[in-house]
DNA sequence: CGTTTCATTGATTAGTCTCAACGAAGGTGG
DNA sequence: CCACCTTCGTTGAGACTAATCAATGAAACG
């Protein structure tokens, strides 16, 4: 397992942070941009297969993701491993870890990532002098929250094809709102292992899946990853609604 | 499906909240306390079976639990059901309602509940002058979410064995931690269908794996409810190790 | 006293897992 | 540059887990 690199440069000032731009991303005031800066310590920037945060530390620090993909995940005593969910950016990790004692999921990122620091004991310091801020940072848990109900319903109760229509529909609406999907189309960079961890399957039946909905023009393997070719069909097959287009925040 | 039943009457003032007698529950700041009496607007007495919250519905308030046992679920559209987790004294519900749109998922009580029922307008100014109450909500959404991560792994990589037996054991700690477990023994209010529909098994299948528990003497399968009797062996089977005992706050 | 709900059990079927083997691609070191 | 190794995807066969179908009994209910 590789360690997270460190890196002391600061390529993002918040007042031009690159998650401004996205469409549906609520900017921030002037005032809460000072102290977001005064927040952040600095940037992350971590390789492909690195572990951001592991299980278990308590010294974990606050991140938003500023740009590529991870996953969140827990393993049992014996190895066997389930994905919770993917990271994108704009997305708040860490929190549990800094509301809580300790952190009870590890991350670890599947492409080279940058994270923006922020500093966990200045967390009281926020709730008591920004209380918009507080409120975003409850929004994003929330939101963490409703997307593992849907999660856990699919690997419950839905079918194996279904579960697998589901992940990669969800996975390309949440790249589309952070401008991931070129023209109409998504490379999603996971093995067909990281797939099966997602949906509690084996990785042989995980494959056998895939290739029916390869077959079906729905998706196309490549060397490392799943590039999404259609999403109304992947809709269709799990029979999944699609996500809100709400306006959202981030810190 | 039965509705709701509201009662005006307010049996609890927030300075005698039930909740307070809690061994690990955090309390209040009396400034804190008479905050929450106005942000109180009375209590919703829910009999069994009753549909506390609907799915859609954005006229939703927002709940603490103060008696009783629930449930929170979601279900697909052939009528597939998932139990996303179990709701007991503490808990807060309804803030997917308060904070995003609208409830992604429903609510249902397993036995006679009592409810703290709050005016959702209000959370705004919560946020803003009870800093110390923004952050008890912002653990609770993050303990929920932690909650879900461990059912996750457990319905995505856990055997049918191990998964009924996780299940009674989180849910005996749980009601431990509230004064729920009389005698070192608790009776849980659920039919099979409930534990099927959280384990993500068939009816059949669970009685089968209920059985086996029972044969082993981790549990007792009642009238209409599952009796923990070996809450070590349950978490043996599993391989859980347990929850953290750390204080709490509520709301 | 019929009706409904819930738990239980056996038989059969379907879905998924494990085992095993192999090919392709990429990386590494000699 | 090539031989070797590793990772990843793929496929088939057989075993096993869990689902479905079907039927029954017990208790609660109106």
């Amino acid at each position: 397992m590789k360690t997270t690199t460190a890196s002391a440069a600061r390529q993002f000032p918040c007042d031009k942070c690159p998650l401004q731009g996205f469409p549906h991303f609520q900017l921030h005031e002037k005032e809460e941009i000072k102290f977001l800066s005064g927040f952040k310590t600095g940037e992350l920037v971590a390789d492909a297969g690195t572990t951001v945060l592991v299980e278990g530390a308590n010294s974990a620090h606050l991140f938003t993701v500023l740009s590529g993909w991870g996953f969140r995940y827990k393993t049992l005593d014996d190895g066997r491993r389930q994905i919770l969910n993917y990271v994108l950016p704009g997305d708040l990790i860490g929190l549990q870890g800094s509301v809580m004692k300790e952190m009870q999921h590890s991350i670890e990122a599947l492409s080279p990532m940058i994270l923006c620091v922020f500093q966990r004991d200045k967390l009281p310091d926020l709730f008591r002098n920004f209380p918009n801020l507080a409120y975003d940072i409850t929004w994003l848990a929330s939101r963490e929250e409703q997307m593992l109900d849907e999660i856990l319903l699919s690997v419950g109760r839905r079918t194996a094809l279904e579960r697998a229509a589901y992940l990669f529909a969800f996975i390309f609406q949440r790249a589309k709102s952070v401008a991931m999907v070129k023209n109409g189309k998504l490379t999603v960079p996971v093995t067909q292992q990281h797939v099966a961890d997602t949906l509690g399957l084996s990785i042989v039946h995980t494959n056998k899946t895939l290739r029916k909905l390869a077959g079906r023009g729905a998706l196309r393997w490549l060397d490392r990853g799943c590039e999404v070719l259609d999403e109304q069909m992947l809709m269709d097959i799990s029979g999944w609604p699609g996500l809100p287009a709400a306006p959202r925040p981030y810190i």
